[in-house]
DNA sequence: TTCCTTGCAAATCGTTTGCATAATG
DNA sequence: CATTATGCAAACGATTTGCAAGGAA
């Protein structure tokens, strides 16, 4: 499968680059079609699996049973604030010892992990003390 | 709201206490069915979604966007196998320090985490390995 | 008798897909 | 020209919900 261009593509991408708050697909959807008011959600769920699966971006499940996406395909950890519902990074280094700690004492062969924290995001705590 | 008793609840928990491997709601389903044919999805769902507010049990997201539960409820960990996609509990000691190593460089609180391994499970490893 | 629970079916929500047409290389 | 990408709408799978009837306290 030979990958063509595409401007709806790159309106998609270039969208999710400008924002590190891992946006769901309607939120892509209603941005994108500022630009392409035509654009259909079917393409923009197309292009987001299609990125995701050749590793352009990430396909990020926090728990509320909607996909959110990230520009930022390095590994990194994520926050979901229970207040706000509101997705953000952390700066936080690897903690891929705890494979090693979790194989330990399994049968099996553990070959990664998926954690992501929650809490109070940094606004919803400055609102809470005010 | 003041619950009243129900043979359909109990059988779902019943069944749910049986198991270690974290049933769907349609794998609850058409087992309760056996002993009470005419129960419905509905029902399941709606008792399943009951159990868990009241943290009888315990719903299970590990990301292949299909709930699944528990009935021990104490804090555990969680493996997937990527070949079988079976869900099994870790044996494995809280990593709960890992939220104080997050909350050190975020500026709002953590509360907590969730973590879920993958990899092989037994069965599967020793099917690679023959 | 009150009101929680059920079964059934329809509805909802996020996501995927079939198809004819448009755009890319 | 060959083939991928699009828009649209219909289909999908998991889950929820409205409603009238049944069951528990």
């Amino acid at each position: 499968m030979i990958l063509k261009h595409s401007k709806q593509r790159d309106a998609i991408k270039g969208f999710l680059m400008t924002r590190k708050d891992h946006p769901t697909a309607d939120v892509v959807y209603s941005h994108v079609r500022k630009e392409f008011p035509n654009i259909s959600l079917g393409t923009v769920y197309r292009n987001l699996t299609l990125l995701s699966d050749i590793g352009e971006i990430l396909r990020i499940r926090v728990g509320d049973g909607i996909d959110h996406f990230d520009a930022t395909v390095e590994p990194h950890y994520h926050f979901v604030c229970t207040k706000c519902n509101g997705v953000s990074d952390l700066n936080l280094d690897s903690l891929n010892q705890i494979n090693e700690f979790a194989d330990a004492s399994f049968d099996g062969h553990i070959a990664g992990h998926v954690t992501y924290f929650y809490g109070t995001c940094p606004d919803c705590t400055k609102k809470t003390l005010s």
